[in-house]
DNA sequence: CAGGAAGTGGGGAAAAGTGGGAAATCAGGG
DNA sequence: CCCTGATTTCCCACTTTTCCCCACTTCCTG
């Protein structure tokens, strides 16, 4: 499981350095080769290969006639792309994917179980002091998995 | 599997180079023969020649009475035309085709499983993010599928 | 303080992308 | 039937990007 928040910085020519703490799991769970996508909240996620392989073997099963499934997969798949750790710890971000999510130089990458999120550093400040302002109103519409949910 | 997206420009004589990853693939599963027809949201779907005979046999089988079915014949079968990859990695999109999905210079090529889609670029970041903004209010009637479905 | 590991920047070779010209093919009209 | 003009096809050459590797700096640790 990977987990934790770290800062990164993305170079000149929009490498992203994995930090070391990843590396081993990295290199030993999926040879270093990673797949990254878009999300719907303008970020993206980063997963080991395997891991992105089961989740494009469900988009792929999904009903084609759903608008819905249909848009899904169009974004998730339309939008992966395969790559790889080189020699020094870095992965390339395509410049297409960089720019949907608004990357320049400071990035946050967010540890989520089985994938990564990457954020630009800006825009996840943002959205976090919105999602903890808004918590509070979520009250009568929440669905049955979290309203038993125990922390 | 084809996944990824990749910005390409169109040159003034409608050629599209196809991105090199992608080439070696091409090659040995239909030796450079591809095949472009239309899409129902004005892109255009470029298939391996096989994949399309595949996709061209189920056009033809479907009831010749009902509409949907007769529309989706004309559209398809209609539209669709072989073309070859050159010495250059090119392919050559006949104008009608690029004038039905506004192409012109500016482009982005979809990888989505057996096929990609071809879109203008500006029609593609609109769409897009039309896509995106929907995808939160869709709550009540999410297909059972997509409810629990865990990325 | 020294040694090593991690992070960061950058240069250069190679490959991919891009444009354009010349040859070939086709269509239409004289 | 041939000539002319337009379109397609093939190929060459230039430009840009990418990929791979090396080197420097910084931070942590012993």
């Amino acid at each position: 499981m990977f987990r934790g928040a770290t800062k990164v910085t993305l170079d000149a020519k929009g490498r992203l350095a994995v930090p070391t703490r990843y590396r081993e799991r990295i290199a030993s769970r999926c040879d270093g080769h990673l797949v990254v996508t878009v999300d719907r909240d303008y970020c993206l996620l980063m997963y080991p290969l395997p891991d992105w392989e089961e989740i494009e073997r469900k988009l792929v099963r999904l009903p084609s006639l759903n608008k819905q499934a249909r848009r899904l997969q169009r974004l998730m798949v339309g939008y992966a792309s395969e790559l790889e750790v080189d020699g020094n710890g870095r992965v390339l971000l395509p410049r297409e994917l960089r720019e949907f999510a608004g990357l320049d130089r400071q990035a946050m990458l967010i540890g989520q179980g089985n994938k990564f999120e990457l954020w630009d550093e800006t825009r996840w400040n943002e959205r976090r002091d919105e999602w903890l302002a808004a918590e509070d109103d979520a009250g009568p519409d929440l669905p049955a998995e979290l309203e038993h949910l125990s922390l």
